[in-house]
DNA sequence: CCCAAATAGTTTCATATGAAACTATTTGCC
DNA sequence: GGCAAATAGTTTCATATGAAACTATTTGGG
């Protein structure tokens, strides 16, 4: 005779993937900020922002903020301590008065390149627990799942 | 001819794997955290504290700590506000005074069992971007890395 | 052209967080 | 058996963070 009872439904964390993607992205965050807040005292954030100007600079702070997915109160902070180590510089907009252009510093630039062959690295000591075959899936796999997040799951 | 000038190293944020990592993370993570937050003023940490007592009853805040990647004072003040709103209980060791046993309560219990379905439904809502092969080969995939960052990257 | 609403960015304030110091108990070795 | 080292958990303190209020500038409709 069947069971009258409905199972109660339970929760195995290590089978949960918004769980293993939690953990997964900090184990491998943390490893990277390791390196570069030993050696540049930098904190996320402040990596975050050098990172995007580094590859396109001349972003308003906003830019920044929709390029990184941080909210504009940590890219304010992060800019003023970037600014005050002079690792970033500001400009005024020639058209708006309310927007400043930033760009890393010579100083900035010079640390931006030595990190960054550093976290390409650790990216790939990561990926190498897979072929070439199975990167490719994960990559596109990624895509699929990321399309569908910033499609259901907006942020705020 | 070919050039001499060796390229310095650029960082493509879009296609860096730790940062769609932690983007997929971040906003899979604040969706389920929106609404156990909103409809029972659960934190984060606090969640996850309860996700795994209501899977394995009766684990010290050690256990948990190991179980859910937290930091033992995370789980120290988690465990002293879900005791405050009795979602979880303590009892002591019969054989080791420093050790106390967690529980949910019934209360809590009840949180769970009615969590515990809403994050499964987003997990599936998530992985409803795969086939049913294609979640498969992500899970597999997802085992490697993590193994991988477990090796490579320790926590601390 | 003027003023209300929108936008960029900063500051303030209250809370969250992490590292280090602390208490209590147990373990292990002489 | 007794004491130094290890372990479980809490508290303290200094800093990080986020929400909301604030300033300055621009935009757009009447």
């Amino acid at each position: 005779m069947p069971s009258e009872a409905q199972a109660l439904a339970r929760l195995d964390l290590d089978r949960f993937m918004p769980y293993r993607l939690s953990v997964l992205s900090n184990r491998v965050s943390g490893a990277i900020a390791r390196h570069y807040s030993e050696r540049f005292g930098l904190s996320i954030p402040e990596w975050r922002v050098m990172a995007v100007l580094g590859d396109t600079p001349g972003l308003s702070a906003r830019d920044v903020a929709i390029r990184t997915a941080m909210d504009k109160v940590q890219v304010s902070r992060a800019v003023a301590s970037l600014m005050r180590a002079r690792r970033v510089a500001r400009a005024e907009d020639a058209k708006d008065g309310r927007i400043t252009r930033l760009s890393l510093t010579r100083q900035g630039t010079a640390i931006y390149h030595e990190i960054v062959p550093l976290a390409l690295h650790l990216e790939d000591l990561l990926l190498s627990a897979l072929g070439a075959d199975e990167r490719r899936t994960f990559d596109r796999l990624m895509d699929k799942l990321a399309r569908q997040a910033r499609l259901l799951m907006p942020p705020a």
